[in-house]
DNA sequence: ATCAATTTTTAGTCTGGCTAAAATATTTTT
DNA sequence: AAAAATATTTTAGCCAGACTAAAAATTGAT
């Protein structure tokens, strides 16, 4: 039972949909792969028939046990890399998607777990997505919200973001901002909902709102 | 100019043909590639048109500058991460070909170069075959030869394999035989052309000729 | 010059995934 | 509840990449 790499895929995004969405609608699926319904039906159906999908005609797609298992793994393996890439190999943060997302389709259990030994069991990549552990489980994150929610006047750390695209992580980049950077909540400016942060150097950036409802973090007790 | 895995396969073979018999022949591919005469010609055709291969029908193929290259960024990843698979995953080195098989054709040269860095630069794979720098040149050993030519009474330390082959290494496992073994050659049985060693705890092992002809290895001063 | 071995051509197969358009279901609106 | 809008599926076929089997052509050796 071989899963191709197109397929495992397909898991991965029926997967997002689905702790997203509850469901992953035919759609939804075609847009994520950039591909067409027509296209997803047919691959829903071969998804279904080895046992990876439920799936019944027009009632869209949910994963089964053995199918949540794979793309879990998939997950974890992609962001396995992730951590090595960054950690290892000096990779900056905003560069590793596209070679995670070639790696993430390579090896087997054994393989994967021997990798997450050699990193420490991590369980955030650098982008502070959690990775599942062996078994699939995903431990998620308390009190973590997003910036656009910081009260003026609190402290806190940055411990992930909700857009992984090369354009966004470039652009915090530039900002300056990146995983663990702790900032300040200045104010936050009702009109256009953008914020002012400062940094413990006392160095002011202002936050668009688009951006500060992108970025993950924890308030500092 | 995209070379997809099976193209890159073509070259690593073309490449090894070219080593060992000076041309690569329709027929020598074949057997390598577990393929036919026929299919071999169609993909010769397309790696000339793409400027890897120089080919004129009838008369075989040799690698170009480029084809060379690549084919040679290919080993190195190849090498590389059964380097890595050793070393930081703890593979044992009859297990990690099929999986070094699949990450060669991952990423581009930053990425290979960074891995090289991460594992220190390494000059020897796990089975003792040299990893061509990121130029591509290969430091080929001086003073190795297989151990079938030892001559009684000499000792020698074992520095690699002419067969990197599950089946073989595994029997070498069984034997207890692995790179950076020493051994006496105790005697060579004419009769046979089998050969008697002895290691350094004095115990003796019983090597067919067929073994020894595979063992590559370095005398001792 | 002929024959054996090798290589190429021809013609077609197979897999995996795709598309476009038509047909069918479902959902929403009124 | 019927009509309209939306979503999904079917149908039919395309396409790339790599392969095969058998026939034809070429080469090289004697």
């Amino acid at each position: 039972m071989e899963v191709s790499v197109s397929q495992e895929n397909y898991l991965k995004t029926i997967l997002k949909l689905e702790r997203s969405e509850g469901i992953a609608s035919n759609q939804a699926i075609a847009q994520n792969l950039d591909s067409t319904p027509a296209a997803v039906t047919g691959m829903l159906r071969k998804l279904c028939e080895e046992g990876l999908v439920e799936y019944e005609a027009y009632q869209g797609a949910k994963l089964t046990q053995v199918g949540e298992q794979h793309a879990l793994s998939t997950v974890r393996k992609h962001r396995l890399w992730e951590v090595f890439l960054v950690e290892k190999l000096n990779f900056r943060w905003d560069t590793v998607h596209q070679l995670a997302e070639e790696l993430e389709h390579i090896g087997n259990e054994d393989f994967v777990n021997r990798l997450a030994e050699f990193l420490g069991n991590p369980l955030f990549d650098p982008h502070g997505d959690p990775i599942p552990d062996a078994a699939g489980n995903i431990r998620e994150r308390v009190d973590v919200v997003f910036s656009s929610e910081a009260e003026a006047g609190t402290m806190f750390v940055v411990c992930g973001v909700s857009d992984s695209s090369d354009e966004f992580l470039r652009h915090l980049n530039r900002l300056g901002i990146e995983l663990g950077s702790k900032y300040h909540a200045v104010e936050r400016f009702e009109f256009d909902g953008s914020m002012e942060w400062s940094n413990n150097q006392g160095a002011r950036i202002l936050i668009s709102s688009g951006v500060s409802e992108k970025i993950l973090i924890q308030v500092h007790a």
